[in-house]
DNA sequence: TATATAATGCAAATGAGTTGCATTAATAAT
DNA sequence: ATTATTAATGCAACTCATTTGCATTATATA
């Protein structure tokens, strides 16, 4: 796992925030965080799983992943580099890969001058049960 | 261009919305859209732009862009198919083409049973300004 | 020119996320 | 074990993008 700074104390939330995104294959958002929290009797407050979302992506053990809607969804950093297949009907969310990915970022027509630091990559659709 | 219901009524605030999507091919968003609008004197209040944005988005004539963020932007559904490359530091956004495109998507391997729609491919980095 | 109703403006509400500030509690130091 | 330090938290208030209800205006048609 990726290292948090030395003076970080683990509270019933973090610990509890980080299992469960080790544990989960699924985007999760911060009110589904919330609840999952409540679910296990941890009463964080909202802005605190906000802010430990926002702990959690700065220290790269998270990373955001961009799903059209207003709401951010979060996954574990560990895992294969993949991209996601949202069911625009129930909002299901599946992984998706792509193989040989260099070949395609070879392909990719970027402006001049511009560095790539990330991409996304993401489809829209109807999963098995919509369809 | 892609057709309007008939009873649809030719304001000016439509007029000039169609216009600048047409001319330009840059993403914009509603507030960016609502000054422009102010720009050319058209008044219109910025609950008319996100309701009109959402009339030219239910017929075609223009399409969101899933940009990482808060905020929505749009542009016209005219011109060649296209993906973004966006600037994390200054915002700017630019059109980025991917040759071969449909290599790329028989090489996406799709959840079982997935219908794709759309999809949506960003890259997010530095543009030579901010480089 | 009158009529129907599409389009608009305004105010209020919503939903996601953020911020300030006082309080609590995890850990380090004693 | 006790205390001190300060990271983490809770709460309320706020921001920002967007939406909604409702009364009013204005475009296109009869």
């Amino acid at each position: 796992m990726t290292r948090l700074p030395l003076n970080t104390r683990i509270t019933p939330s973090r610990k509890a925030m980080i299992d469960i995104f080790a544990s989960t294959d699924h985007p999760l958002s911060a009110v589904q965080m919330h609840k999952l929290l409540k679910r296990l009797n941890i009463n964080a407050n909202i802005t605190t799983v906000y802010r430990e979302l926002e702990f959690l992506l700065n220290h790269t053990v998270i990373h955001k992943i961009d799903i059209s809607g207003a709401t951010t969804y979060y996954e574990s950093s560990e895992g294969d580099h993949h991209h996601h297949a949202i069911c625009t009907s129930c909002g299901n969310i599946q992984d998706v890969t792509i193989s040989d990915e260099e070949a395609f970022l070879t392909n990719v027509r970027k402006p001049h001058d511009f560095t790539i630091k990330r991409h996304s990559v993401e489809f829209y659709g109807h999963c098995g049960t919509c369809n």
